[in-house]
DNA sequence: AATATTAATTGTAATATTGCAATGAACTAA
DNA sequence: TTAGTTCATTGCAATATTACAATTAATATT
């Protein structure tokens, strides 16, 4: 198949694996690191950054502004990348609410 | 390809790729929900709870056992599935690292 | 021993992902 | 206008993922 079974299973089940799906590639982890740190680049310098090629980084961002987690302004023949906020925050509760489970009271077998 | 050039990237990077791929699937946040709600469950009772067949979640408990996520303990002709207390706690660690980057200060385009 | 139960493994089909060359679109500069 | 720059899109090949039927392995029960 290939293809996951997202019926199945709850609409916050879902979400959480969408945003681990896009955070589960080297590159797109990389990227958002060097937005952080940046605060905001051209799509260039993450081609030159990273050592992917253009197209790639070009694929990656596409995935991570489809989700939300970042922004793209147009500036003359350059596109300027950054982290957008908000989702971003919204993203972090999200994921805690699923890493941050009490693990104090697990008793295992 | 459908490969991804991991030498590009730096250990903590690939480390949390890793980590992001193996909830990137709705049917393995489940599991691990589940794991966490009912404490520790028999790999049968996961098939009746999520509904997939049983080679499906044993292969993604195969996945998640991977990464040290969770143990699996044999009884008998069942096996006794839990959280790994240990090894979700530095998967947290390694995770909150990355999400918890510093919002306030990005200044966008 | 013979049968039943449980879970892992194997094999296979369908789909998704990754990466890049080639091309196209939009703007800039000469 | 022409040429150059930058990024997105398209098309394709290689590999990965998801799902399950069939089977196997291991233990339990009769």
């Amino acid at each position: 198949m290939g293809l996951a079974k997202t019926e199945m299973f709850t609409d916050k089940q879902n979400e959480i694996a969408l945003f681990a799906k896009v955070f589960g590639h080297p590159a797109r982890v990389s990227i958002l690191q060097h937005l952080f740190k940046i605060d905001s680049c051209v799509c260039g310098d993450l081609v030159n950054e990273i050592g992917l090629a253009q197209p790639t980084i070009s694929q990656h961002l596409k995935e991570l502004k489809h989700l939300g987690l970042i922004k793209g302004n147009v500036e003359g023949t350059s596109v300027c990348y950054c982290i957008n906020k908000e989702n971003w925050s919204n993203m972090k509760t999200v994921m805690l609410e699923f890493l941050d489970q009490d693990v104090s009271k697990i008793e295992c077998c």
